[in-house]
DNA sequence: TCGTTTTGTCAAGTATATTTTACATATTTC
DNA sequence: GAAATATGTAAAATATACTTGACAAAACGA
């Protein structure tokens, strides 16, 4: 499923996918993909978007409802 | 580095590493992989390593000085 | 001390995360 | 209306997560 909380919290940044991709060093289609769902990043991609946007990974990829 | 959260949050469950695998669907060697460190393994692995262990992302996955 | 369980590790194979290139569409700005 | 920016998506290639099978050593109880 979308992960919408990634989606908000670049937008609060004001960050472009593009822009994201290159601070966590990947590529905007990864970034693309990992927004839409249906996807399963490494965690150590996922630390990194983390640092990039100011949250944790609780707060990014952790659904209670999972 | 070792996951020394990851070993610690197994041993208080009583769970041995082919145990915790099983819960988690994969092989017994990921999960010592895994808390040897030098691995990165995906989210949805992480996520369903700490349902299996009743603990969060943050808890198990999330360090502050990294 | 013996048998069992647990863990570490390695090598070869398979599945899949990620990249690269590319094209299409929507939005904004001049 | 044209140019620039942001996003969605797809196909082929590459990197790497994960499996399987196997052996050895440590740990632990009977």
């Amino acid at each position: 499923m979308k992960n919408l909380k990634l989606k908000a919290a670049r937008a609060a940044k004001d960050y472009s996918q593009e822009q994201l991709a290159d601070l966590c060093n990947v590529s905007r289609q990864t970034i693309s993909a990992i927004e839409k769902g249906d996807y399963n990043p490494t965690i150590n991609l996922c630390i990194a978007i983390c640092k990039a946007l100011d949250k944790t990974l609780d707060e990014l990829f952790w659904d209670e409802n999972q």
